[in-house]
DNA sequence: ATATGTGCAAATCTTTTGCAAATTC
DNA sequence: GAATTTGCAAAAGATTTGCACATAT
C-alpha cells in the first residue's frame, strides 16, 4: 500500500492535522514551548500566551486571528507583539507560513512545523482547506536537494482548485 | 536517465525558464496574447503592453517592476492598471504568482505559466533564485489529485535554503 | 452607441518601526 | 542592573476602489 493520505479536510480553514494519517504515519506537533527553552529564547507572559495559541489552535490563524484570540486572554496585547513574536519563530523555524492561494485576501498563515511536511489544497469554490501528505512530497523532496545541491530549510507546497464536494454540487 | 532538472539559476531574482532543460523536456511559455484573444478579452493599447512585457521578461516581476518598465514606453500608465491587469491574468490562469519566499519583502512575483510545471528555489543568503523541474512533481501532482478528488488548478512549490556555492563560501 | 477600461487620488489592509516604559534573567 | 521586550502611535508598503473621462468593439 502506497504511502499517502488525505490527513484533514475542514470547511473553511482547515483543521490542523494531527494523530494518525490514513497511511498509519503519525503526524505530531512538537512542543514549541520546549524547543524555545531547548534555545534559550527568554520568555514573556505575552510569548508564553501566543505560542500556546498557535501550538493548540485546530485552524490555520493568520496575524489579525492570532491577536483576537489572544486579547480574550490579554486585554493590552499588542498587534506589534504579535507580529514580533511570529517572526521570532519564523527565525527558529517553529512554524510554517502559508498563504492558502489568498482565498482570503492577502495575508498569511501559520502553522506549528509538523513532524512531517504535508500541502495545502485550497477550494476556490467553498474555501476548505485540505491537507495532504504523502511519501512522493518527501521523495520530491529529496531529489531536489539531490539534484541541485541546494540544503532546503523550508518548503511550501500549495494547490488551488475545486474539491470533490463541489465538482459534485456543480453549482 | 531520470527526468528532472535544474533549468536556470541567476543572481537576484531569476531568469525565466525556457528552451531546454537538462533532461532534454522543453519548457515553452504560450503565447499570452494569442490566449486572450481566443477568449475574446478586449484588448488596450496598456494590455497589450504589459502582456507583451510579462511574456518576454527574463525576470521574475512584481507590479512594482512591470510598472517601471512599463511606463518607459507609456509615461502614463498608472498602477492601478498593472494591478488590473495582472488581476485578469490570473483569473484567466495566464499567469503564475510567486512569493519567492518573501526573500526580498511581501510582494508578489509574476510569470508566464509554461507548459509544464516547475518550482522555485530561494537562496536565504544571496538570494538567489534557481528554477526546478522534475517527472517527480508531475507525479506528484497527479498522485494528489487522484487520492484527494481536488481537481487541482494551480500548483505552487517553493523551497527557502541555502544554494550550494553559499554552502561552499560559508560565510 | 454602449459597454468596458483608464488615470487619478484617496482609501484599505497588512506589516514594520521608533521610542519611552515595563519586564526578564 | 543590564539587556531585552512591550505597547503605543505613527509610518511604510502593497493592493484596491470610486469616479469622471477615454477607448474598444
Amino acid at each position: 500500500m502506497r504511502e499517502s493520505a488525505v490527513i484533514a479536510t475542514e470547511s473553511q480553514l482547515g483543521r490542523l492535522p494531527s494523530g494518525r494519517s490514513g497511511n498509519g504515519a503519525v503526524i505530531t506537533r512538537p512542543s514549541l514551548m520546549k524547543k524555545l527553552q531547548e534555545r534559550g529564547v527568554r520568555m514573556t507572559a505575552q510569548r508564553r500566551l501566543l505560542v500556546e495559541i498557535i501550538q493548540d489552535s485546530p485552524r490555520h490563524l493568520d496575524a489579525a486571528g492570532l491577536l483576537r484570540i489572544a486579547r480574550k486572554h490579554d486585554e493590552d496585547i499588542d498587534r506589534a507583539t504579535v507580529y514580533r513574536t511570529i517572526g521570532l519563530l519564523k527565525r527558529h523555524g517553529l512554524i510554517d507560513e502559508l498563504d492558502l492561494m489568498h482565498i482570503e485576501g492577502e495575508k498569511h498563515y501559520y502553522e506549528a512545523k509538523t513532524n512531517r511536511d504535508h500541502c495545502h489544497m485550497a477550494c476556490f469554490r467553498c474555501g476548505a482547506i485540505m491537507e495532504y501528505a504523502s511519501s512522493g512530497f518527501e521523495k520530491l523532496k529529496q531529489e531536489m536537494a539531490a539534484r541541485s545541491g541546494f540544503q532546503i530549510r523550508v518548503v511550501r507546497l500549495e494547490v488551488g482548485g475545486v474539491c470533490k464536494r463541489c465538482q459534485k454540487s456543480a453549482n
